[in-house]
DNA sequence: TAAGTGTATTATATCACTTAGTACACTTAA
DNA sequence: TTAAGTGTACTAAGTGATATAATACACTTA
């Protein structure tokens, strides 16, 4: 639902956030797994702003952060392409999921809760997702 | 560091994030750790908005949404409490720890990481930790 | 009665976000 | 050379969330 599909990238665009941390996020996750290939090209600036019905300074905002990432490159009148480094890849994946982890940890520790707690919660939730959706 | 302590409540305000979301944020997480008391007195309005110099309204907006949380309760010409409800905290509490485990268990996934090399990582984590901070 | 509560209202200011429009430099292909 | 498609830069404007300021009212307690 509200799933749009432009070249190899998905984007599920809603209102719960800035626009442009919304293509941000997402782009990110598409290179990260791989669902766009390395050194491939991105849409244009004008073409994904089109599809998603925005403003190309709102794609522009995005795709400048996404360059300071190191995640893309910018080739004047060429186009964005996704780096050719899968070591910058894998370097900004961690990287980014230490940043969740030490957040998501800091953000426990504020309501008493230990990871002893949460392991025991996941482990009732995937226990309680046998058979259950097929995603 | 920028700490304040109002009564039984310890504030760290800064400009990351709107204040009375921080002060929501605080307040919650006193009360989730028993840091306040069930029944006890909350600072009034106007004095935790002078404490922290910050405007009444800001702060009677957080309030509102702690009197929504069942986290507190309000009595007219008297003050505002801590619910006397130990179940209504424990609820509370439990309830938002699965909602922040839920959000950052998305947000690993759209990085690919699964839920061994999250383990691994607070595995290391702690060990590296071992003889650290004594916070 | 006075002081201290929560509550409500109006006005104002600032900032982040977004859109709109225009223009320029560069690359590629016709 | 020309045209189309790139990224980039700039100015202007509108909207909504956030925050402050000032004032007023109803209620409770001493």
């Amino acid at each position: 639902m509200n799933e749009q599909q432009v070249g190899a990238l998905r984007f599920h665009i809603d209102f719960s956030q800035p626009l442009y941390e919304q293509i941000l996020d997402q782009v990110r996750s598409s290179i990260a797994k791989g669902e766009i290939g390395l050194g491939e090209k991105m849409p244009s600036v004008r073409e994904l702003a089109q599809e998603l019905r925005m403003n190309p300074n709102t794609v522009m905002r995005a795709y400048m952060e996404l360059e300071r990432d190191g995640l893309t490159e910018k080739r004047r009148g060429q186009g964005t392409f996704v780096t050719s480094s899968a070591e910058r890849v894998k370097t900004f994946r961690t990287d980014l999921a230490a940043r969740y982890i030490e957040s998501f940890m800091a953000q426990m520790e504020s309501l008493g809760m230990t990871w002893e707690d949460i392991e025991d919660y996941v482990r009732r939730r995937s226990r309680a997702e046998e058979g259950g959706p097929t995603s």
